[in-house]
DNA sequence: TCGATAATTCTATCATTGTAGAATTATCGT
DNA sequence: ACGATAATTCTACAATGATAGAATTATCGA
């Protein structure tokens, strides 16, 4: 993973929609959530969300699928595990203090440092 | 840690130079660095660097002490610890998926999730 | 106490980002 | 084929964030 794609993944979440959306996509896990049940659930106007959900996946923190006239998101749980990742990268010079190196999340075997 | 201050914390690392001086401090671990030599090492202005330094102060993503006429920064990585606690916590409703749920970093005495 | 270095604040300018209504495109049910 | 719903793009406006020189404050060595 690279600075760059960091700085867009923080810079996504680093906003109250999207932040929100991303979490309630966290918790939902791999069956997702279709756009127009996010606007619901947060209260968020569809063109806010729309414009939200791009920056999500852009960054590439949510996965879409089409299913019917409804799309689908879901959180790209390998890449923020990536994102961990990067944050805590060779912490305090490599070996003195790390005792686990684990990703903190499900899917681990698809986890692309 | 509340919503705000996960965004204030995200939103000072989407940043090239922040992250930089986030990810150099890490790595140097507890010891830390004077703002001088992390703005020699980075090659950025001074008053740049202050201005990056107190947004990531704010964030509580780095710590400051003072010694003699240098002030010494560190990361905070209790706190980032819990910044990243948050971002995965409840991840797919809970029980399913979550295989390790331990701190990627160092100094997990003093995580306050 | 005085010059030199460290660090921060002040200031102005420039660029980026968030918001949400309106219009547009696409897919469903009948 | 047509009305209804889903979702996105277009648009304009408001707000926030980044940059770096100049001035300011504070601490060291001699």
């Amino acid at each position: 993973m690279q600075t760059k794609d960091v700085i867009t993944a923080l810079a996504a979440l680093a906003q109250e929609s999207r932040l929100a959306v991303f979490r309630l996509l966290v918790q939902v896990g791999p069956a997702g959530l279709a756009a127009s049940k996010i606007a619901e659930i947060l209260g968020v106007p569809p063109s806010s969300l729309s414009f939200h959900l791009k920056e999500l996946s852009y960054a590439d923190l949510v996965i879409s699928r089409q299913e019917g006239r409804f799309v689908i998101y879901s959180a790209n749980i390998a890449n923020m595990n990536s994102l961990i990742g990067f944050l805590t990268e060779n912490c305090c010079g490599g070996n003195p203090c790390v005792s686990t190196m684990t990703p903190t999340c499900c899917d681990t075997e698809s986890v692309t440092n």
